[in-house]
DNA sequence: AGAGCCCTCTCGACAT
């Protein structure tokens, strides 16, 4: 490292009255020998700064070399177009002192056009964007002309990006980039994870030229989480979620403290929260906020801009606060529910007490009695640090192709040079030649079925066997639909005088007639029409209206979180009760206790029941909702088998219960924990195909089949859904080995159903004991998933078996 | 061996 950049950057800190961290150094050094790396480092730890030294430390050092060009020389890949602002930021003062002649700038959906166009002449020094506008770039005909001065690229937030489609779509631009700097610097920064290893594996691909660093930053962060306790916690329900009881305690915290962010798990969730602390404290109007991710942006700004100024007191939250408020002087954090994993308590902690050296606090607020244990069992992880891994997507081909558009509009390529380069990208390191050359076929060609329809011959190799995108209209279609999120048809809701206010799913508009109310926005909305996909309303007053829903993924607990839970009922086994959650919890667990029995890590717990609407089994392996949905209907179809019947499933994720309106011989349980032909029956025991077809509207989309409709005219759900399920169709009937299909399939039993979780969790029962209970009403475990009844609804039988049963009921109801 | 649930399911980007 040169003294005297070393001196200035010293001074820089010195001036702010910063201390330079040691892992900052050790960044430094590593990037100037032009190691790559991963930085393990909390939010609020100075690690922005580690990595954006790192880049001015190199410029330096290469200028001092006389080798400075003109052109992009860093390139900082954010997540969230609204991180890029605050990171830019940063970014530029730091710049201005150290490097003037540098220009830093921001490429997101947010910049002006006029920008863009400066952009487009000349990019700047430093340049933050996202994934999505990165590979954008990469479909431009000069994109390797303008990367060619890259020395150095930084990916913020790995963690997010790592586990899903962004971050293997983030992979494939990395092995082009790399492809054409040999000499690129690539650092990524991530929070805490199970498998950091993998984590920077993923990011410098599957043949690095030297193996990545590992940075710690070790800055000591200490996290502290605790619980509200219900001020009657033998009366507090023993199901439930909304928490409200919670109202009072949650409200004399926020009174407590200058800032409080209080997450929920749900959007309704939040609206519902939202309302009922105004209703309590009407003082409080102005003062209180709410924000989540079918809210207008514009809305959000005003919240964050409210946060970030001091002017709010609470603000009531989903995820969408997770991230991207790193500058805001947040003093309390509350989880109102479960937060269903160790990754994503810590993260929210982290909102918390936000500058190095200052602990983080989360509060959690059970919403109903079982969550206490959940509570004592976090706790107890968050201190071990079992933290759960994100494992990263295999050789997606929806990503691939659409890559391979890109970089046919990118340049063009050759079918060989690109397939070695794709494989270079970790995800891809297994592609074989058969898939590569169907991906190819399947964009050449359309595949088996489409190649009738020209525009799906995307790509055509030209006299020199360098594939390109022939078709002006193919080339804008596929610029539109760059990036792998995809959305839920919505409606816009704005008032009849203009304002905008966010967007609702379309489902829950279509139910409401003229004149009805709905709560949105925190305000309470009269609905008037719809119109181009816009519902119009205006204020109403008085009565209450309906919440509206969103479809949403359901995130199921986690292993580790599940296993601290089952870790603290083994020791309540033991008469110890410590902490106050576990006190708490106590009477609740010695009802189960006495009524049946406590599961624990060495004992699974089966209770069958006799009600007036039939026989009911509950079963408690504490493995997340997905897998009980798995087990549960794997256990019905095997017990279907033997013997047809008609079950109603019921899970959560403690457990699951299923009901037969007809006695049923329950088998030895070993028959139904076997893994033996597991794949047939999980596949048959569900509907598969339906599965596959709705998860393989994403594919679709991602693919390039679908195209979503032009910006402001999009087309409706049913539209989009009616398209994608033809694809499905003809797929199925004239290309049975479309590899799409597959990978519809693969993904339903992967992160739906998730598959080896499943195998996992017959293992473990395999292995446990079972302690079998006759009981003759539901214990509070059972309570929560009788309660769970009916939204959850599946058969095993025939519609013309239920038909038949329904007869022989009526026959015997009329008597002789 | 008391009754207990108001309704559930996040987030993220791009494009004319």
């Amino acid at each position: 490292m040169s003294a005297g950049a070393d001196r200035r950057f010293d001074h820089w800190f010195a001036q702010r009255g910063w201390k330079i961290f040691p892992f900052q150094r050790e960044v430094w050094r590593a990037a100037l020998k032009g190691d790559s790396g991963l930085l393990h480092a909390t939010t609020g730890s100075g690690k922005t700064y580690a990595v954006w030294f790192a880049a001015l430390l190199r410029a330096a050092a290469t200028k001092e070399k006389g080798r400075r060009k003109a052109g992009l020389r860093v390139l900082w890949i954010t997540p969230m177009r609204a991180l890029a602002a605050d990171t830019l930021r940063a970014l530029q003062t730091s710049a201005a002192d150290l490097a003037p002649a540098w220009t830093v700038d921001a490429r997101t959906g947010d910049t002006s056009s006029g920008d863009r166009a400066r952009q487009a002449r000349r990019l700047p020094d430093a340049l933050v964007t996202t994934p999505e506008s990165l590979t954008l770039m990469l479909s431009n005909a000069d994109a390797r002309e303008r990367f060619a001065q890259l020395d150095m690229l930084v990916v913020d937030e790995w963690h997010e990006l790592m586990g899903n489609k962004r971050g293997v779509q983030t992979q494939l631009a990395l092995a082009r980039l790399r492809l054409w700097n040999p000499g690129l610097v690539v650092w990524g920064l991530s929070a805490t994870l199970g498998n950091l290893a993998r984590a920077g594996e993923a990011l410098l691909g599957a043949a690095p030229v030297k193996p990545g660093v590992t940075v710690e930053g070790r800055v000591r962060k200490d996290i502290v989480v605790d619980t509200l306790i219900p001020d009657h916690p033998s009366r507090f329900p023993w199901a439930g979620h909304l928490g409200i009881q919670m109202l009072q305690p949650v409200i004399a915290e926020i009174e407590r403290h200058a800032t409080t962010l209080v997450f929920t798990n749900t959007r309704s969730q939040a609206e519902l929260w939202y309302q009922n602390l105004l209703d309590a404290r009407p003082d409080w109007a102005g003062r209180i906020a709410l924000h989540h991710g079918s809210l207008d942006r514009e809305v959000r700004d005003w919240v964050e801009l409210g946060l970030k100024s001091g002017q709010l007191k609470a603000v009531v939250c989903t995820s969408s606060l997770d991230l991207g408020v790193d500058f805001l002087p947040v003093e309390r954090v509350l989880q109102i529910g479960s937060a269903k994993g160790v990754a994503r308590l810590l993260q929210r902690a982290g909102r918390s007490g936000h500058a190095p050296g200052r602990a983080s606090r989360v509060t959690l607020v059970p919403t109903h009695s079982l969550e206490l244990l959940e509570a004592a069992g976090a706790k107890q992880a968050v201190a071990e640090r079992d933290i759960e891994s994100r494992p990263v997507p295999d050789k997606p081909l929806d990503v691939l192709v659409q890559h391979l558009v890109t970089i046919a509009l990118g340049g063009g390529f050759r079918s060989g040079e690109l397939y070695e380069e794709v494989r270079g990208a970790w995800s891809y390191r297994d592609l074989t030649p058969e898939e590569w050359q169907w991906a190819l076929d399947f964009v050449a060609r359309g595949g088996q079925s489409l190649t009738v329809y020209p525009e799906y011959r995307r790509v055509l190799p030209d006299g020199e066997g360098v594939y390109r995108v022939p078709d002006a209209a193919i080339a804008r279609r596929h610029r539109m639909g760059i990036g792998t999120i995809v959305s839920e048809a919505s409606i816009q809701v704005k008032f009849m005088s203009g304002g905008r206010l966010g967007s609702v799913e379309e489902g829950f508009i279509s139910r409401l007639r003229a004149g009805d109310h709905f709560l949105f926005g925190g305000r309470i909305l009269e609905f008037v029409r719809v119109h181009e996909m816009t519902a119009y309303v205006r204020r109403a007053t008085g009565a209450k209206g309906a919440v509206p829903r969103w479809q949403g993924g359901k995130m199921p607990l986690s292993s580790e979180l599940a296993h601290a839970a089952l870790e603290r009922m083994r020791l309540a086994t033991e008469g110890v009760y410590d902490g106050p959650e576990m006190r708490a919890v106590r009477p609740l667990l010695e009802v189960q206790q006495r009524w049946s029995a406590l599961p624990t890590p060495g004992v699974t717990v089966v209770e069958r029941m006799r009600s007036r609407e039939g026989h009911h089994l509950f079963m408690y392996p504490f493995a997340g909702r997905a897998v009980h949905v798995g087990l549960a209907s794997l256990f019905a179809w095997r017990l279907a088998r033997a013997r047809p019947a008609t079950f109603s499933i019921a899970v959560n994720d403690y457990g699951f219960e299923l009901l037969a309106p007809e006695e049923v011989a329950w088998p030895d349980t070993m028959d139904l924990f076997s893994d033996e032909r597991l794949l047939e029956d999980v596949l048959a025991s569900l509907n598969a195909t339906e599965l596959s077809q709705r998860r393989f509207r994403e594919i679709a989309r991602i693919a390039g089949l679908v195209f979503q409709g032009y910006p402001g005219q999009h087309k409706s759900a049913r539209q989009l859904q009616a398209s994608s399920s033809l694809f499905f169709e003809v797929f199925r009937k004239h290309d049975a080995d479309n590899l799409l299909l597959t990978q519809a399939q693969r993904e339903v039993l992967e992160q739906e159903l998730e598959l080896r979780r499943l195998r996992a969790t017959l293992r473990e029962l395999r292995a446990r004991a079972v302690s079998l209970h006759e009981v003759k009403r539901a214990t509070p475990f059972g309570f929560a998933l009788m309660v769970e009844r009916f939204r959850e609804k599946l058969s095993t039988e025939k519609l013309s078996d239920r038909v038949a049963r329904m007869l022989r009921e009526l026959e015997k109801a009329a008597g002789p």
